[in-house]
DNA sequence: GCTATCTTGGACCAATTGTTCCAAGATTGG
DNA sequence: CCAATCTTGGAACAATTGGTCCAAGATAGC
């Protein structure tokens, strides 16, 4: 017999997140949170909890439905170098221009606020995610004969992987985009097997 | 005929500095300030404008006195590659055990944080020195010949810089020194020309 | 030691912080 | 259409935010 939301919490959620991930979980208020959803304080409370159980859904939602699909075109991407290229081109693009220029990476960024240990964790999460995706990919790169030889897939996964917070964030302090398509193709091209 | 400060303005930014650089610009009260200087509001306001003017002014100072050296070490250090790999082993070493274990770097953190024009500014300086330092670190690594052939050395010291700040961003975060290791190592490694 | 000038302590401020609370409103099963 | 149950708007909350202000105190040239 209850009442039922007179909102969509997960379209909601979206809106949440993506003043999180612009303006930061420290410097954005519960009044812009209210502002930019329309919603009451009541309802807010109600369904999410207080500003840091809002936050970690947020960032939850980020990873899931912004990270991971970029994660997983390049896991589908069977080409092997050029299709972590693709990766990173598609990073830089979306990092620099259009709608979510400038804004950085919100897990990226994360990891440079709060210690809260459910953000870390879901810190950890991604980083593992995306370095394993990094590793499949040159897994591929590997059998396709790409690679210089001697290479630990695992180390220069890592290193990859590090390589796109280093993107990420310097795309969010408004660095030039051609400089990091320059460092990222610069990382790549040393893996590269000589053809001679 | 004046008064005299009661205290070393430097050495007052100096804890300011470690202040922020721990807790970070936007979670860090002027309250916690008074309490950790032990200034009076009046003395702080005085001497450095408001938090604002003192954030840019610990970070400046940060920059000189903390990463400048750091730099330095590297550019003086005219090993090759043996010198930048060990930059990141102190930079690791620094960022994940003793009194500054887990605090990131300020420089980097600020990337994540507000985009104030003066911060910006410091951070794109910061920025380029990292470069021109890894690439002077990359042209005597290669006078040694210990590079393999064909590397762009502009575009590598952009792509170890921006390493850099993935190592100190996942630091913060209390990622595994051991991995970060070993991601700096697969970047150099893959620099490394074969010795055949 | 007087006085001009600066510094200092800390009270005070309005604005904002995250959060709570409740009366009024909405919804749905019976 | 009733009533049980949830949601909603918004007032209210104490705590904290960054910042100001001024009387009291300290200093140094004369």
């Amino acid at each position: 017999m209850p009442d039922v939301k007179h909102f969509d919490p997960e379209a909601v959620l979206e809106q949440v997140e993506r003043l999180f991930w612009q303006r930061g979980a420290a410097t954005t208020g519960i009044a812009e949170v209210v502002a930019a959803t329309g919603l009451s304080r009541s309802s807010l409370y109600a369904t999410y909890g207080g500003k840091q159980d809002l936050y970690v859904q947020a960032l939850r939602r980020y990873v899931e439905r912004r990270s991971q699909p970029m994660f997983q075109a390049l896991a589908d991407d069977g080409r092997g170098l050029p299709a972590i290229e693709a990766f990173f081109g598609r990073l830089i693009q979306t990092r620099c221009a259009g709608e979510h220029a400038r804004w950085g990476c919100m897990a990226t960024n994360a990891n440079a606020e709060g210690a809260d240990p459910d953000v870390r964790r879901l810190l950890d999460q991604h980083h593992d995610r995306l370095r394993a995706t990094m590793r499949t990919a040159l897994e591929a790169a590997w059998a396709q004969g790409q690679l210089s030889d001697g290479l630990d897939l695992d180390a220069t996964a890592e290193s990859l992987t590090l390589l796109a917070y280093g993107v990420n964030l310097r795309s969010r302090a408004g660095a030039d985009p051609a400089a990091l398509r320059k460092g990222a193709s610069a990382a790549l091209d040393s893996l590269r097997r000589e053809t001679r």
